[in-house]
DNA sequence: CACGCGGCAA
DNA sequence: CACCATGCCGCGTG
């Protein structure tokens, strides 16, 4: 946490406004700061704005009070939702004038920031009698919730993190206190790992700052009793379900559905005595351990105060596999049945796959190339997925930027058997196929790419597959070259299965995906895990539990990942389109905010302050006409839906090499699928449909470090917000996840000389008025008025009378009935009423067409 | 056959 | 909540 008490206590030492001046009338040293210490850049980052959470997070909290008094902080932020009502709006602005005028003093002396969510507020916990030793042991544990509270200042917090990351769900990582929450999931991915239910006990115990509570110990125990407890293990092509308890074996045997399943062996005896053996060897061979190794050590006293306090490390990574193993046959066509059954009673089945004893499955010959280095945490995510000899099948997450291809990447190397890639787009397939010849040995022969343009099979006896999800869970008509490649797929055994990008799929398709692909071990891959999502539990069984979950701000700390500074820039609405706002319905509402012309020059001072410094910037907006509005305007180029394939990447390309290009701007296609090259500041001008995990998404397309031996690499994330609109509700919400991933987030009330810049756009009334006009008629085209020419372009073109009705359909929207279609068209009613739907959703694709025939011109 | 386009899905 | 993006297929061209 040195870091970021470093930078605060930097940021903090520049106050202003001596070092801003200085440094905004010193334009030259700026530009010649290209990146050796960019905590320079903070400078015009106004240190009197910071709001909320940064100031006082910082400071290591005594262990909680028992009553905390209101929090201020929590009152801030609800005015800053509330913008509607005028008097708060009056208030935010007096503040945004103490913010800018004076120091951080209006804050109360016990201003808590709310990062550590209500715990504290509600519960009174005095009556715990904390334990004589309690300085040195870093947790709180919620009798009530199982909520746990780490003091990441403790020596021993960064092991008691490993450990809490893998029992617990991790809530909010800010600085200096962190929270997890215990949950009935958390506690299946511990036991999936090797963890046994006494261990979880013992170690929280002895890390708690007060005895364990009673309803903890239950509630652990009574998760754990069952969960992890029954595996799934596929050898020599044969499906054995396992456990180490006679009871439940037992239980299973005697259950109505699972008990005539199983398959009578004679060698099953024998084979539970080779399994054994098999198991202690692989424990001693295995070449994951569980963490040591190649991580970075901390000092041996603190390890020595880990161990004394904790206990050995071994005691809490060891295997269930010193016990009996028990075991029984079922034929493969059960698997599904027993999964669902196991999954019925409580009982979910953990699927591993002993691939060191398949000796069936020819073996793929593949390994990492010498010259590759694996990180340590990528390294300690593999040993929870390998940490047993065999391939436990789970969910890695990992921010992007991480390395997660490496990680998947070196799994397969160290399964070498067949293997399946699917991802989200046919561009990252390319990406894939091409990590895996530069990272490890495997020969091009050995790679076939799958996706509707590329249909190919590899002919050896062993290889890699790359696919995407609609490739292999099309349910609809199949070429016939794709049902060659399918029969292929589904005709063999595969010994992996990498799923990219889990997060974004539906569960149905991975339903469909995992059941038509017969492979051993699954492992899913993905930057943000979506936690209040119930289809997260969907993916719990589907492909297992989470065997891994890095930490951000550890990572940007080590340099793995970027250091990022994150800050909302509120950009006051101009008097003429304020008044437009309030005058205009909801849905109108939006494009006045994203155009709104102090907006457009807070995004041109940014952009033109980081090229000077040599940033690399990446402008978002999920409005395609604001997009091209600012991108033209300013002289960028940009990339949207309709960029065709060749010409994105020309931009990208010119992106990452021309000096000259150092500004790009892009829609939602930056989101997923396109691999920006290592761009070091985001400004995102329009985010209002925005989710938290997009916003972690883009987050995370700057935190690629390409450049380790940079000291503290920097990169910037800003977010534009029109103040006093409805943009401001959602800033809260997005400051949510960074702040839960513990980054500090600033608030930007004024950009020091921004009104100086010379070639500053709007500066004049007579542009805004224009620009205004423009945003309204923009308007009453989005509403459906004025399209006339566009669509006679169609019909004229298209010409089949589906396509009249439709276009006559969006025709008479505009006027608020569709009554009109129903003379003279011969057009069923079934037709009509399937079609109400469609021609909303075609009426835009038309119009951006348009727009970038208009530009290509 | 390699494209580019429109339709469809989710 | 609508909008934006994606992918695959089939069809029409040169």
């Amino acid at each position: 946490m040195t870091d970021v008490e470093g930078y605060h206590t930097r940021s903090k030492g520049r106050v202003f406004p001596d070092v801003n001046k200085g440094f905004f009338s010193d334009e030259d040293s700026a530009a010649t700061d290209d990146g050796a210490d960019n905590y320079d850049d903070n400078a015009f980052i106004d240190g009197d704005d910071e709001y909320g959470y940064s100031e006082n997070s910082q400071k290591p909290q005594p262990p909680p009070s028992p009553k905390k008094p209101k929090k201020p902080s929590s009152a801030t932020k609800k005015s800053k939702n509330d913008v509607s009502s005028n008097d708060t709006v009056n208030q935010l602005a007096a503040k945004d004038q103490n913010f800018l005028s004076e120091s951080n003093s209006d804050i109360p002396a016990d201003f808590v920031p709310d990062v550590v969510s209500g715990m504290f507020r509600s519960h009174d916990f005095s009556y715990l009698k904390l334990k004589p030793d309690h300085a040195s042991r870093p947790l709180w544990i919620s009798p009530s919730d199982g909520r746990v509270i780490l003091e990441s200042f403790s020596p021993l917090a960064e092991q008691a993190q490993d450990f809490l990351v893998t029992i617990a769900e991790p809530v909010s990582r800010p600085s200096h206190m962190h929270e997890y929450k215990i949950t009935a999931y958390s506690l299946y991915a511990a036991v999936s790992v090797g963890l046994e239910t006494d261990d979880i006990i013992s170690v929280l115990d002895r890390l708690s700052k007060v005895p364990l509570a009673t309803s903890i110990r239950n509630f652990i125990k009574t998760a754990t009793i069952s969960y992890g407890k029954v595996k799934l293990v596929i050898k020599h092509n044969r499906y054995f379900v396992e456990t180490t308890q006679a009871d439940i074996l037992q239980m299973l045997l005697k259950d109505s559905i699972i008990g005539p399943l199983r398959i009578d062996t004679e060698q099953q005896q024998q084979q539970q005595q080779l399994q054994q053996q098999q198991l202690q060897q692989q424990q001693q061979q295995s070449g994951f351990r569980p963490i040591g190794g190649g991580l970075p050590q901390n000092p041996n006293n603190v390890e020595a105060v880990f161990n004394s306090v904790v206990g050995g490390e071994n005691e809490m990574e060891e295997d269930d596999d010193i016990d009996q193993v028990h075991s029984f046959e079922i034929a493969n066509d059960s698997v599904e049945l027993v999964k669902r059954r196991c999954q019925e009673i409580d009982y979910p089945v953990l699927e591993e796959y002993d691939f060191r004893n398949d000796h069936r499955n020819p073996d793929l010959d593949m390994d990492l190339k010498p010259s590759t280095q694996i990180r340590p945490y990528q390294e300690k995510s593999l040993s929870k997925m390998f940490g047993n000899g065999r391939a436990r099948s789970g969910i890695i997450v990992l921010p992007c930027g991480a390395g997660k291809t490496l990680v998947g990447i070196t799994a397969a190397c160290t399964i070498k058997k067949s293997a399946v890639v699917l991802c989200t787009s046919s561009v990252s397939v390319m990406q894939w196929r091409q990590q895996f010849l530069q990272w490890s040995t495997l020969q091009p022969e050995n790679v076939a790419v799958f996706t509707s343009d590329n249909k190919e099979m590899f002919h050896t006896e062993a290889g890699l597959v790359v696919s995407t999800y609609s490739m292999v869970a099309n349910t609809r008509n199949r070429s016939h070259d794709s049902q060659k490649v399918m029969d292929f797929l589904t005709g063999r055994e595969w010994g992996f299965i990498i799923l990219d990008e889990v997060h974004v799929v539906p569960a149905a398709m991975f339903r469909r995906v995992v059941t038509t692909i017969a492979a051993h071990a699954k492992l899913g891959l993905t930057a943000t895990l979506v936690r209040e999502d119930d289809k997260i539990s969907d993916l719990n069984f589907l492909i297992g539990p989470k065997l891994y979950e890095a930490n951000w701000m550890e990572l940007s700390q080590k340099g793995h990942i970027a250091n990022v500074q994150c800050a909302e820039v509120w950009c006051p609405m101009t008097a003429e389109f304020y008044q437009e706002y309030l005058r205009e319905n909801a849905r109108k509402r939006m494009l006045l905010y994203i155009m709104n012309p102090t907006k457009f020059q807070a995004a041109q001072f940014l952009i033109q302050y980081h090229e000077k410094r040599g940033d690399k910037i990446i402008v978002f907006s999920d409005n395609v006409y604001a997009l091209q509005e600012y991108a033209l305007k300013l002289g960028k180029p940009f990339i949207f839906g309709s960029t065709p394939q060749q010409e994105r990447m020309n931009i990208l390309q010119n992106f990452q090499f021309n000096d000259q290009i150092n500004t790009i701007f892009l829609s939602k296609v930056g989101d997923t699928s396109i691999d920006l090259p290592e761009a070091t500041c985001l400004i995102q001008i329009s985010s209002h449909y925005g989710s938290r995990r997009q916003e972690a998404q883009r987050l995370g397309r700057i935190l690629r470090a390409k450049r380790r031996n940079d000291e503290g690499f920097n990169a910037f994330f800003y977010s534009l917000v029109s103040k006093d609109t409805q943009e401001m509700y959602y800033s809260t919400k997005r400051q949510a996840f960074l702040v839960d991933q513990g980054y500090a987030f600033k608030v930007i009330t004024h950009l020091h000389g921004m009104e100086n810049l010379p070639n500053l756009t709007y500066a004049s009334a007579r542009e805004r008025r224009e620009l205004l006009q423009e945003v309204l008629l923009k308007n009453e085209e989005a509403a459906g008025i004025e399209i006339g020419d566009d669509a006679d372009n169609t019909i004229g073109r298209g010409g089949n009378a589906h396509k009249k009705a439709k276009m006559k359909a969006k025709a008479v929207r505009g006027e608020g009935s569709l009554a009109g279609l129903a003379g003279g068209e011969d057009m069923a009613y079934m037709e009509y009423s399937t079609n109400k739907n469609k021609d909303l959703k075609e009426h835009h694709p038309l119009i951006r067409k348009m727009y970038y025939k208009n530009l290509k011109k």
